[in-house]
RNA sequence: GCGCCCGUAGCUCAGCUGGAUAGAGUAGUGGCUUCCGAAGCCAUUGGUCGCAGGUUCGAAUCCUGCCGGGCGCGCCA
């Protein structure tokens, strides 16, 4: 609708440039905003005075030449010229109602369409070390990273979803010296017990279970253990593997599911890591100093020149980091979002500047990030402190059970990634009737009860006939709801973009709530059968809105609450 | 000190590639159910868009400088 608009307005221009109004070189790109006040019309554009100053008179004289130079159509039933310039445009009806089959016809489907070309990407998130339980923080993450996915699926991208597990640094050999304390029955400030030992509980429970030498089965991992609390390599590869068990519960709880698992230390072990350095080394981008191997990654834009091997040994975590992104340039992925916390973002200059002293021919921005900021959780009217080592935080688990899936996923992810976020736990328990998720959910639901109801009636809804009727809906509920469904193709679009998931949330709020108020305003079920029918497919319209877009929150859509 | 993010109604937040009287939820007040689900609707109260300059027809939005909050700034990950 808009595209057609843009392009009618494009003709006009030209006419006006063919006539001499403008100048042939006066250029402005044509803007059609969606207005906010019905009394401007459906769409509006500055065109007028953005052009003014180039054809030399009055933005809304000129505004008369351009409404006058546009082609006859179907798409406008009336045009005004407004405030200093403004051009609104008020769309047939016809047109808008278009959108109504659309919908009904794309049904699960409508909104895909083919902007990624089928273009393979992807899409790293969560990605917890791990050393311990998922926490809410790490639930945004898996929050957005998957509805991200999911808008680039809709907007026709191939996407593999993975989670990098950093299990062979440093903290790693504190989870295996906290767990075998555990095993010799030290408990957290007992002597003996590791100065950055992990303090939780679940500690104790890895323990108990690696000395009762259970096994942890999963998809990809069989492991026993060993029950030798002196076999530190044992216990590392029991403690990991027991809570890489753990993590992936509390992701199905969650509703995320990954395509790709890669381990840190296979980076190792395949020897990408050792290939990467060697040729970070000939690329003559590295040096010696200080018995330490250096990247000069100030030639990259960082302020300072990081180490790469440490002079004791070892190298820095972000040498595997790059050995990784190269690994996953060479699977050809062009496009690749890494969604972390933006406690990461010092690792972003960083990584790329290893990846360009490689000269592999990866672009400067490759990859892209999508940092999300920290979450506040407040309980009893206090904040908690999220503190792995101190042992208290709040685990994704325990928001699950408590909250609901719906509600922690609709509010993790309905949030700018860039603002910090604050979760009152209390709140979302307390008060759950007043969440937004079950305003939404209720509005799905709502229409499935219209449905019931009618065959209660022992009516049967006539798809044929309402769509042929649509010009009946003519109240102001029934206009409000037809242009917000026509605007969901383009919202989908720009959050894919720009990935921000919340504008999903942001848009099904506003939808939900015309039509509770075109509910509380109009029957639905009335004896005016043509007038019925065009009501059900309007409704039916909007409860397929509302579950598509639900669907791409990753919250469910309920017949019945 | 340097870098990134944020500062909008009592509270939680949208709006930010400049546009027409600044929005929503929640909290407060007052209404609406013989009629498809009141988990709803309607009305109303509430804001110097952190402060000060600048850019222009027009600034919550862009630029600069301050102030306030968060996160980073390691031969930790």
């Amino acid at each position: 609708m808009k595209q057609a608009l843009a392009k009618l307005l494009e003709q006009a221009i030209g006419q006006l440039q063919r006539d001499g109004v403008l100048p042939a070189d006066a250029s402005a790109t044509i803007k059609l905003e969606n207005t906010r006040d019905r009394a401007h019309g459906d769409l509006a554009t500055n065109l007028a005075m953005a052009l003014g100053k180039a054809a030399k008179c009055k933005p809304r004289e000129l505004a008369a030449l351009i409404i006058e130079a546009i082609p006859d159509n179907g798409v406008i039933s009336k045009v005004e010229i407004a405030g200093p310039g403004f051009i609104n445009f008020f769309l047939a009806q016809d047109a808008r109602n278009a959108v109504i089959a659309d919908i009904l016809h794309a049904g699960p489907r409508y909104g895909a369409n083919d902007d990624g070309a089928g273009e393979r990407i992807q899409v790293e998130f969560v990605s917890a070390n791990p050393t311990g339980p998922l926490h809410i923080g790490h639930g945004r993450g898996a929050a957005l990273g998957d509805c991200i996915c999911r808008l680039f699926e809709l907007n026709g991208w191939q996407v593999t979803r993975e989670f990098y597990y950093n299990d062979a640094g440093q903290q790693i050999n504190n989870l295996a010296l906290s767990v075998q304390s555990r095993c010799k029955g030290l408990g957290p400030g007992d002597p003996g017990w590791p100065v950055d030992g992990y303090r939780g509980d679940y500690i104790a429970e890895v323990a108990e279970a690696y000395m009762a030498g259970r096994t942890i089965d999963a998809e990809d991992q069989h492991v026993v253990g060993a029950a030798d609390p002196e076999d530190i390599e044992s216990i590392r590869h029991f403690a990991v593997a027991w809570l890489r068990r753990e993590q992936d519960v509390d992701l199905q709880a969650f509703g995320v599911a990954f395509d790709v698992y890669t381990l840190e230390s296979s980076l190792y072990e395949t020897g990408q890591v050792e290939q990467t350095v060697q040729q970070l080394v000939d690329s003559g981008h590295c040096y010696e100093r200080d018995d330490a191997l250096w990247l000069r990654s100030t030639d990259f834009g960082d302020d300072k020149d990081r180490v790469m091997r440490k002079s004791a040994g070892g190298y820095t975590y972000f040498v595997p980091d790059v050995a990784y992104h190269v690994d996953k340039w060479q699977r050809g992925f062009k496009r690749v979002i890494n969604e972390q916390g933006a406690d990461h973002h010092s690792t972003i200059t960083r990584v790329r500047a290893g990846l360009q002293a490689l000269e592999l021919g990866i672009p400067a921005g490759w990859p892209e990030y999508v940092l999300h900021q920290m979450v506040t959780v407040m309980r009893g009217g206090e904040e908690v402190k999220i503190s792995k080592r101190a042992g208290s935080y709040v685990t994704l688990r325990d928001l699950i059970d408590e909250v609901g899936q719906d509600a922690t996923r609709y509010f993790l992810a309905a949030r700018a990634p860039s603002s910090q976020l604050v979760f009152d736990i209390d709140l979302a328990i307390s008060r759950s009737n007043d969440n937004p998720v079950y305003y939404i959910q209720y509005a799905h639901a709502r229409v499935c009860s219209v449905m019931d109801k009618l065959a209660q009636d022992g009516l049967q809804y006539n798809r044929e006939q309402g769509l042929a009727n649509l010009a009946l809906l003519s109240n102001d509920n029934e206009k409000a709801l037809v242009k917000r469904l026509g605007q969901y193709g383009e919202m989908v679009g720009k959050a894919c973009r720009e990935c921000e998931p919340h504008l999903v949330a942001n848009y099904l709020r506003e939808l939900a709530g015309e039509f509770h108020s075109f509910y509380n305003n109009h029957k639905v079920i009335i004896d005016d059968t043509a007038l019925r029918n065009a009501r059900l497919s309007l409704s039916l319209a909007v409860r397929q809105i509302l579950h598509n877009g639900l669907d791409l929150l990753g919250v469910s859509a309920p017949e019945k609450m």
